[in-house]
DNA sequence: ATGAAAGCGCTAACAT
DNA sequence: ATGTTAGCGCTTTCAT
């Protein structure tokens, strides 16, 4: 048999009474009868009586959706974020909606337009690799729709944000290569105009600048984040006369690619080249040597980008917030220079 | 300034004419004047107009989000699935929301509810390890919301269904390990209730016969998926009089965990151990040595759910369907002996 | 203490 | 060819 949700009006049926009665005495309002509310609720528990969302969302104007947007859904990085974003949000009764921007500006246009349309609650995204355009964040904004950007961002001054000391973190990375006997430090990193690129190629340079060594352009090469672009990065790096002994990615990916490539070339890793890179991916422990990685707090940065959506939502007005999260930098085999290591 | 969505009403109101002239006109209805059709429709163009998806929804009964339900969102072969349902349904319209189960029936329950109540129009999941009362998806199916199971399924006789042939991937594998010199098989699998556990272990034993290895149940060891207790399965295996030359394992997380466990006996792959896993996660070429694996054609598993879901809809009733997908056996360094590979 | 009515945005049957 | 009305399920103001 066909089993329709009960409705205000079926209750109200039944016992004979309004459906504003059934209405407030199911939020316990005080003019109600005790005694018919509790009649009135007792029915509902029985017929299993859930309040229909689309009634409500379209009388208060809101759907309790969160809008997701990731460059991809396929990384531990994100789905990990994801995962905490939804632990975060399903506490508070908020469902959430992900689109996968693909790493493309032009799909990530099409992801905000559709959940603008479904009428999302607010929206947390991570710039797709080349988005260089804030129109149509500009536009979310303007919708007030709440806004909060992770890793990625843009529109700093204006829109809260969640992440990671970058700078600190690659320049830490730096001075523990030169601290293994690296002297020719190359990092590959992704599009210039990404704020994690600027800020741990800063990073690098700082790095360099504190160990004494100088900086040629050459062995900072930009990819765009792709396996095919870090293959490439890191063969040219290899046939420069004189080749890196240290190569910081720009995350773990981007060195994956490259361990492979180095491998190839017939270099072991760490005694020919150093290696490191960001985001400690899952596999980082799982590869041979270990890949050296900066961990960032996932979970943790899911979470927070779901607590300043929330905030907005309360508060009833934008709020602009950065936080920064600290991340920890787990040194394993690749970057240790075998004598380093105490035997 | 405050940017409202403009309604049906805003239209009407401006061009003087009544609400459901609009609503004729943007659907090309023929009764509405040619010319008054294109006025109206050129201002919903500048104002940019959009129907409300909570009022069509309240209307038609129907949400348009279809809900996942996957037993974690970090693995690569559910997050990759999840992305192929994504591409299917985003096409048709259709939003997904996502719940994680966290391999827990409780949860799973939970999301079941949850989604119920958000009234999504389909429901797609992958059973939680420890699923075996199926009350809730009987649920789902009384209140006539379209299901579809993939991977770890139940109730095929009513439901449809995703799949691949695990019995005859497992046995394969079984051959194939017996064929690179192994004697002494041995299979980590999951929780004995599901489908896929019973199959691939099936597959096993059928393997087993088919090389004249008789079966011996302390080589095929139980665990609930979870890293730890695939390590105490493992090593519980290189404890044995007779430890196994071979281990087929449920999954690759299974056998990432038990070739940490092997290294630190300080046993070699594959030269003292052969190893194989299903699911090909991204990692399974990234470890050392190469991971052999069963690949999962994920992003078609997640199309074809998607497609199963759309097609009940559209229908409008439920639809058994088995759909079982082709894998590949890709055989990597893991589970070949030395003297057979070629040098 | 309870009910009637309006309205959220939209469609469709029913006027005119 | 266009307008009026009712209704999807709910809350809330205004009667009574």
């Amino acid at each position: 048999m066909k089993k329709k949700r009960v409705t205000l009006k079926d209750l109200a049926n039944e016992l004979g009474v309004s459906i504003s009665t059934v209405s407030r005495a199911l939020k316990d309002h005080p003019d109600i009868d005790k005694n018919l509310t509790k009649r009135i609720q007792a029915l509902a528990q029985k017929w299993n009586y859930i309040p229909n969302p689309l009634a409500m969302g379209l009388l208060r104007q809101q759907t309790r959706v969160i809008g997701v947007i990731v460059p991809d859904l396929v990384t531990y990085f994100f789905s990990s974020i994801i995962s905490g974003i939804e632990d975060e949000l399903q506490q508070s009764g908020y469902y959430i909606v992900i689109s996968s921007s693909k790493e493309s500006m032009e799909k990530e246009i099409e992801c905000v337009n559709n959940l603008l349309n479904l009428r999302i609650d607010g929206l947390i995204v991570c710039l797709a690799q080349n988005s260089n355009n804030r129109e149509h964040f500009r536009k979310v904004m303007e919708h007030h729709v709440p806004l909060v950007f992770f890793d990625r961002v843009c529109l700093e001054k204006e829109v809260s944000t969640v992440v990671v000391d970058n700078v600190s973190m690659a320049k830490d990375i730096t001075t523990h290569f030169h601290a293994n006997g690296a002297r020719t430090l190359a990092h590959i990193t992704g599009p210039k105009h990404l704020n994690i690129v600027k800020e741990r190629a800063e990073g690098f340079l700082k790095g360099l600048e504190e160990v004494g060594i100088p900086y040629d352009e050459k062995y900072l090469v930009h990819t765009d984040l792709s396996t095919e672009s870090a293959e490439k990065a890191i063969t040219g790096l290899l046939r420069l006369p004189q080749r890196p002994d240290a190569i910081l990615g720009v995350n773990d990916t981007v060195i994956f690619a490259t361990m492979k490539a180095i491998k190839t070339f017939g270099l072991k890793i760490p005694d020919d080249v150093l290696l490191a890179g960001f985001s400690d991916e899952f596999h980082a422990t799982v590869v041979e040597p270990n890949l050296t990685s900066v961990a960032h707090p996932t979970h943790e940065i899911g979470r927070n980008a779901a607590k300043l959506i929330l905030e907005q939502i309360e508060e009833e007005k934008p709020i602009q917030k950065k936080i920064v999260l600290n991340t920890s930098l787990h040194i394993r085999a690749s970057s240790q220079q075998k004598s380093t290591i105490t035997p």
